[in-house]
DNA sequence: ATGGTTTTTGCATGCGTATGCAATAGTTAA
DNA sequence: TTAACTATTGCATACGCATGCAAAAACCAT
């Protein structure tokens, strides 16, 4: 005979169900439920008796149980990477306070590589969530084919997949290059680089195709392009590469703000260089550790929070009308202008505002 | 007729269950059950015959029947706040990963104020939760009384509640503060602060006091005790408080790296100062950011990952024997030398390990 | 008081999986 | 060949809650 049957039942006393409650309150264990599902058809006598017999015996509802009969988890799978870039942490953050208003919840899913991320996801599926967002993590073709069976809407922040039925929420990628491209060719610089995400990132590409194009058209048609990896280590050896030959840029775009910190700290600590006056350096994001007097970094925004209360908007559009086409969403943004590079000379700034136009 | 109720059926078909994978293989769902269950009682060639059946139809088990089936949900519920301080980012992903390896995942809770963060928290226990893990969060005794009802471990990760039945992971607070003072008065300073985190926290309590007995036992009895509530921005505030008046302290400790970031930013943009020449900072926590050049922290060490490890392994223990005492375990940590603090002249540090030892 | 409404209640069943128990099939030993 | 096992299978039920349906109760107007 094991120990745990020991005289004292309260050991192993089963939290107290809606039975336990039904007896108590004189009442049937569907009143009880009734009597904890807003707007159910009971009279509010019994409604309060319930109650009171609930609270007596300290009776909490099994959500478990309630998502198993009504198909309904009110958990939101999210899967993301780089939780280290602060941008990212961000993203958690908004968006788990942004469901606890509906009284939903994040599962939450690390992925790190991209080779056994997706079947991660498929065990998320199994755990009935009601949809799935993903931020900076790729869905694999069969992880969407997966989806769409199960009625389960994704959500793309901040990544683009050109599968269909996938839904995505992203700034404003190509303008953000232009803008940075008008920005730095205003200040008159003469060599630029860009120190791309990974080499599959779309959103790095329309950063990309928008800050060269724009510098083509005023006749700057060399840019040097490197892959940063979306990772500080890397950005950090790129940046090496970048600033150790004789002709170094004068001028680097990073497509995120945590590349950009790593640039900023190559440059200063390894080379010696003075940020703006030697080099100016750009980023996107503006995380909060842009603004702190460390880095004072320029960079193009991307608010976490809207992109969430799009992704949000769009999870409860799909889920109230599953056949629905995927939306695709874009969130503005805005440069923002700081310390760590040059600023034109002439009005390109608006000193009150702090925004820049293109001219 | 809504619309929904179209010819096509595949529209709403409902995802396959274990019954309908026993139809296709000609089985009894339990025999299905069971050749998902490692180690139950199968034929091998049933079972391979069941499992070729499931992955035809595509069926994928419902984690949710299955944990009201066996009263394992395999989720740890996490309550956290001050996710912008990379370090908790860093307990994130630490626990999300190696809970990952026993295939468990993480059901997140963001708190802000602690008004009504227990509130959500019961919530937490209502999904049948596994464990309940509480970082920079504290738990109310009515809380703690659901989860010992409810047979629910918590365990809290640098954060430190004199209550019984709650089992606590930290780094060694009391050493740290010692250490550092010794480092910094080796180094000879003058004037010292401590930037506390909030008045409440214990584990900043034994930090201050390990930094202010050693300090007292050399004779430097008037410490500065300010409270940057573990956030930048009054960690800021109070630095300023701390750098502005004449008799300014030549060295601080911060109660985290992240106010000390804080202290450094403010130290070098606002009041012009070099940091170590003018001001010696040290922080506790070893983020990765300390790390950057642009902040080249002196900090002791609070390695996120060990202290998961021990939360993951309490919790493991907890869920073995229910019935045993909270668990404390302390996680080692040590002094990083960097630049942002003045280092003594003499055989202080070891030029070695870069570790020092007390004189 | 009576027939017709509208509310409120309980019964029965379902959600998808796990598991004790008994029945069956398969294996070994004599 | 038969008894005695053992390995495998299916049946029935449980997990805790939600909900369609019909019965019961309460209410209303006549």
């Amino acid at each position: 005979m094991s120990k745990k049957e020991g005289a004292n039942k309260n050991i192993k006393s089963r939290a107290p169900t809606e039975s336990d409650v039904a007896k108590v309150a004189g009442v049937s264990q569907s009143a009880v439920s009734r009597a904890f599902t807003p707007g159910a058809s009971v009279a509010q006598s019994t409604r309060e008796k319930i109650l009171h017999a609930a609270r007596s015996i300290g009776y909490q509802p099994n959500l478990l149980a309630r998502s198993l009969a009504t198909r309904r988890s009110n958990i939101i799978a999210l899967a993301i990477s780089n939780l280290e870039n602060p941008f990212y942490a961000q993203v958690v953050k908004e968006l788990s306070e942004q469901l606890a208003e509906t009284g939903r919840h994040i599962l939450l899913f690390t992925t790190n590589a991209e080779e056994d991320e997706n079947q991660a996801l498929e065990q998320a599926l199994s755990y009935q969530v009601d949809a799935l967002v993903m931020a900076a993590s790729k869905a694999s073709i069969e992880l969407t084919m997966q989806c769409q069976k199960a009625g389960v809407p994704i959500v793309q922040i901040n990544r683009e997949t050109r599968l269909p039925g996938i839904s995505t929420v992203w700034g404003e990628n190509q303008r953000a290059g232009e803008l940075v491209a008008a920005f730095l060719h205003a200040s008159k610089h003469e060599e630029y680089a860009f120190v791309a995400g990974t080499k599959d990132s779309t959103i790095s590409q329309m950063r990309q195709k928008g800050f060269i194009e724009y510098l083509s058209s005023v006749g700057k048609k060399d840019v040097k392009i490197v892959y940063g990896d979306y990772t500080f280590e890397t950005a950090a050896i790129v940046a090496r590469q970048l600033l150790e030959v004789e002709k170094r840029p004068d001028a680097i775009f990073c497509a995120s703000d945590y590349m950009a910190f790593a640039v900023i700290d190559v440059a200063t600590r390894e080379f010696g260089l003075d940020v703006p006056n030697d080099l100016s350096v750009i980023g996107v994001d503006n995380v909060p550790e842009s603004a702190h007097s460390a880095y004072d970094l320029t960079t193009f925004s991307q608010p976490a929070g809207s992109l969430v209360q799009e992704a949000i908007i769009i999870i409860d559009k799909m889920i109230a009308d599953p056949g629905r086409r995927a939306i695709r969403c874009e969130v503005a943004g805005d440069l923002i202008v700081r310390g760590s590079a040059k600023r034109p000379k002439t009005g390109f700034v608006n000193n009150v505002t702090n925004k820049i136009w293109l001219p």
